[in-house]
DNA sequence: CACGTTGTTCAAAAAAGCTTGAACAAAATG
DNA sequence: CATTTTGTTCAAGCTTTTTTGAACAACGTG
């Protein structure tokens, strides 16, 4: 094999901060990012999946923060929100005050954490919504109000579609 | 029937543009509006979707303007990409040189559309990147290469579950 | 072919969303 | 309990995205 002094990202370095992402795992953040980004989910947080999908162990927030070259504000939500979808676990260590995080890497779970804790409770005041909807209806009873309420039974049919559809997601992946 | 002079949503108006949505449409375009927000696509983009649901008549795109208070610019910046995704289909009026428009009302087309026009392209060029990636690795050969290839196993098996998905999704809805 | 109508484009303004950093809280340490 | 380490929160700043409006192209029409 190959003589090799592993190529790494830009970003020379001055003090304290330190990149120090090797190709590989730049390139499979970047992939996280725009999967991210494609899903409505910022930059920040990709990066933090991405780069603790890459690491072989588990990673402290400080660690996150230097490698990405993030501000501690960012890391700190960030993480928050992974753990709130449940992308990412946190895990203890002996002689290590500091929390440690490693990802979730089953996709079943993944899409899971992010469909119960953010599509479901829009379907579910979806539901509400469309139940003033029909009382604005029958309220001012319009004179198109027979096609009114053929969309409204439309717009329920697509709602029904897709609350029998998420949970066959899981399944599928 | 009991009487009733419909209620409309507010924007008391002056001179020109006019909202004029009854409550009912003003609830169902907001319905759109937040799904659109959630798979990220632009308000106004959701609102005049959500309109053309509403209307039993195909629209021109100045009725959307003055109904919606959008300016010029947004409503046709809009309907180009509704027409992308095939969301809304134009309709030729005879007497009328204004185009008009209807919206595709059957889920599995809309959500077609949309995926083969917003997601798939980020799969196809993903698929590259990953080669990129193993690339990398086998040319940095660092040590927990082993490790890094594992990791692009799983992320490669993630993708092609996707692909294998996203057909799928048409048949189910 | 001059004119009014319809529709597109794009630079600049506005809005929305993300990131930062400093102040604060919590908890362990000595 | 004073101090250090770790982590959270949030207002202000910054970036990115969306919207606006005016200039321009295209096309019928008379």
């Amino acid at each position: 094999m190959s003589a090799a002094r592993n190529t790494r990202s830009p970003l020379p370095e001055g003090g304290e901060a330190q990149s120090d992402l090797l190709d590989w795992e730049a390139g499979m953040i970047d992939v996280f990012v725009r999967a991210a980004s494609l899903i409505g989910v910022p930059k920040s947080i990709g990066q933090i999946y991405g780069l603790l999908f890459c690491s072989e162990e588990p990673l402290p927030m400080d660690e996150i923060m230097d490698k990405l070259l993030i501000s501690k504000g960012s890391a700190s939500q960030g993480l928050k929100t992974l753990r709130g979808i449940g992308a990412v676990k946190p895990v203890y260590l002996i002689g290590d005050r500091r929390d440690h995080y490693t990802c979730e890497d089953k996709l079943r779970r993944l899409v899971g954490g992010f469909i119960s804790d953010q599509v479901n409770p829009h379907l579910t005041s979806g539901s509400d919504r469309l139940d003033v909807i029909e009382a604005a209806i029958k309220r001012d009873n319009p004179e198109n109000a027979k096609h009114a309420l053929g969309r409204l039974k439309l717009l329920r049919s697509w709602h029904s579609k897709t609350k029998l559809f998420l949970p066959a997601v899981q399944k599928f992946l």
